[in-house]
DNA sequence: TTAATATGCAACCAAATGGTTGCATGTCAA
DNA sequence: TTGACATGCAACCATTTGGTTGCATATTAA
């Protein structure tokens, strides 16, 4: 559950589209994630075992199929924080940015 | 202003660590943001220019430097436009997740 | 003017990444 | 039981990535 993971699993594209499945579908098997792109199932695997690492999506298994569901939990922690942090700095930094701007285009 | 470059761009703990070290201190030159770092200087700069490229930072040149200025509108915009649907969805996700893990082991 | 300083550019390299193909395993249904 | 279906595993490949070294350019200060 290191925040590293998350971010690198966030920074694929094909993966955020994979969230986004789920995310209008939940509990999507592997099968029917695949339908929905244009690689090869084997390599949807391979995004899905990144986002699991990441903690990003859990599986329960299902017989022959695996059910795919998200798990908003890491990316509520990078919003809380990673991402509120520079939010909140947002305006002073901003402030900071127009100063600095103006002292140099006098 | 793409997405795509904002989540490629903070994938990296380097990358981060320096927004970090801008978010600590604003508007530090190349060399400042050197000094907290084990890598070359021209590894630096190619992170630089990634964040450029993101948009997550702004540079304004003074004579021979160069200042580097935090932008948190990107992280911003993330948080609203793609965190927060995940995040809106978070009570229902985990509620259907322990139904269905409530119905596989009976 | 000259030397030191701050940054820029380009070639190069190893390792990670995203993708493929081929085959194996396990489960359901006829 | 047997065939079809869903997933797993492994080897392999091209490209991207993160890093280096070496040299060039521009600005400040003595």
């Amino acid at each position: 559950m290191s925040m590293d993971a998350v971010f690198r699993a966030l920074a694929d594209p094909t993966r955020r589209q994979l969230l986004d499945s789920l995310h209008h579908r939940n509990g999507q098997t592997l099968n029917a994630l695949c339908e929905r792109t244009d690689m090869t199932r084997q390599a949807v695997t391979k995004h899905l075992a990144i986002l699991e690492e990441a903690n990003l999506i859990t599986t329960v298994r299902n017989g022959r199929e695996k059910e795919h569901y998200l798990n908003p939990v890491p990316i509520n922690e990078i919003a809380e924080r990673w991402i509120g942090k520079f939010e909140r700095g947002r305006l002073t930094a901003l402030s900071d940015l127009k100063k600095r701007l103006e002292r140099e285009e006098p």
